[in-house]
DNA sequence: ATCCTCAATATTATCGGTAACAAATTATTC
DNA sequence: GAATAATTTGTTACCGATAATATTGAGGAT
């Protein structure tokens, strides 16, 4: 392994020069920088992060702390860790999965957090090392997340470029940020069409979904489509109409919102939001390592929302 | 942070008595070792890992490395990587991930390499760290795997204490030592009752099975079971079987292999081997550390296999 | 020419450990 | 009981980087 005295030597400078050169380039002469940048590249130096991290007394650890139950046959966390993984390994960090309860257990540089809840905002108000939120929240928190807001209302959109004449939208009864703007993306939409808006809210299992079609069957008109806020329920909305006897995407339009995994199982697929979760993943990570770096809020990095067409609309 | 000096200290011993102590118990008297292990309690005392990699010239990264395609929607991978995430997190070592392409940019102390094959052998043997391999080999390489040939000979010990009369093997049709070591499970089998073996291979995918039950409908007496080297092919099996209006599992038996996600959407679920990936990953992960730590052989670490009864064995 | 700035570069100390060597203490031998 | 060997503990140097401080030298003012 060459070290900055190799580089040194090569380049006739002493080692503070070279280690100049890299952390404050602006300090050093034009000349003296290309002879070292010269010396660098014949020696293929790479600095060595674990001296960097002794004498900045960083551990070169993030932790990822996932506040709600993993379900570890969605891909959904699999996406996250990967682009997580991908940024940090890049910049020769460690990922350390930890829960609420051994979340003080070892020093760390940083820490992404999902599945944010209010209760959970005092707590993160008083952590000490950076933070990077994985989904939207209303606390001013630096986050990464798809545009739900957009999300919905392109859904919306598309239901009724599709010709479907009443909107439905079956939301999670949650209190979440998310939730909020995915009911808002639908909103905005059925209000701009001077449209009734009709709201329902249920846990997230598709089951209390379909239940709902059940039971409400002789109300629901044909030409109407479901704009649901997770998949889950939106198969759960496709099960009950398929049972009732409804013919899916002829009188009746679902859309879910994910559109990781269970998608996989539907039939016919469902339309859905597909959202890039190993980009997000990045995105985190290069974001808490800029905070690390720099220490200077990141703000929300909004990822737009991308249809992934299936069979549950018409066309 | 409390470091080595504080220790020593408190102690009232030097700084290297403490290093000692931690290092080389037994090069320090009992009277002395006493007083230091006291005084890192009461201070709460953790060394840093990075100084200690400073010293050691290590990185605390070990390269993950996939070598057939990675389908993110199987679990399998996953639970790889958090089994082994989890071994390593708990010692500060970063994982990181890489392809055959990408595999020597950047130092790491060790390996761990999955998918791997006959032509590989060199390559790994070329290799300038620990290595362990997950998955079983014949090359003499350390690994961590399940009892495969075990998993066979149980499930069609299982499928004739369960009264099928016949077993046909589908296996995969490749070199790979897990496939013979599968195969001799089976015949071991059959070859303790006396039995006519009957093997047939066909590459890992389900139509592929799907379609030789069809093709030999009519020389598939009842009364047979399959014992498939994977889920995939089990599933084949099973939907050839039920769409030549075969019963299981009152006429005909089936038994897969692995059961991580497959079988989550085969209906009736498959009877298989269930293995726990995340142990075994641990287990690469504890494995290499070791390794890296003692420059020992490991040896390999064999699972007993663990059948997961579904509902395509009679009872 | 002398003194003073200010910028560019070099020197030194430091981060928190460990190995190699030196010193001190104890045990063994004749 | 002195000489020597063996064991235990302490000192020093070093791993590869960076911050703080010291040094050098060029240009400006007097």
């Amino acid at each position: 392994m060459t070290t900055l005295v190799d580089v040194a030597k090569k380049a006739n400078v002493s080692k503070m020069t070279v280690s100049r050169v890299i952390n404050h380039p602006d300090k050093v002469t034009d000349e003296l920088k290309q002879l070292v940048y010269q010396a660098m590249r014949e020696l293929d130096y790479h600095p060595n992060m674990i001296a960097k991290a002794l004498v900045n007394k960083s551990t070169r650890i993030i932790k990822l702390c996932i506040l709600e139950d993993i379900d570890t046959t969605e891909p959904y966390y699999m996406n996250l860790m990967i682009g997580i993984a991908k940024t940090l390994d890049l910049h020769q960090y460690s990922l350390q999965l930890v829960t609420r309860k051994n979340f003080d257990i070892g020093n760390c540089d940083g820490y992404i957090i999902t599945g944010m809840r209010e209760q959970d905002v005092d707590w993160i108000n008083n952590l000490k090392k950076p933070v990077v939120i994985f989904g939207e929240n209303r606390y001013g928190f630096d986050y990464v997340d798809t545009n739900n807001k957009a999300g919905t209302y392109l859904l919306a959109q598309l239901a009724l470029e599709k010709g479907y004449e009443r909107l439905i939208y079956v939301g999670i009864d949650s209190k979440e940020s998310f939730e909020y703007s995915r009911e808002a993306g639908y909103l905005q939409q059925v209000q701009e069409k001077r449209m009734m808006p009709e709201l329902h809210r249920f846990g997230n299992h598709s089951h209390l979904a379909e239940e709902f079609v059940r039971d409400n069957w002789d109300d629901i008109t044909k030409n109407t489509a479901f704009i649901c806020a997770s998949d889950r329920l939106a198969i759960g909305i496709e099960r009950g109409i398929t049972r009732c006897g409804g013919k899916i995407p002829d009188d009746f339009g679902v859309t879910g919102f994910d559109g990781v995994f269970l998608n996989q199982v539907a039939s016919p697929k469902i339309t859905t939001i597909k959202q890039s979760i190993i980009e997000m993943g990045s995105a985190c990570g290069e974001n808490l390592l800029d905070k690390i770096d720099t220490n200077a809020k990141q703000g929300a990095l909004v990822f737009e929302p991308k249809i992934s067409l299936g069979g549950t609309l018409r066309e």
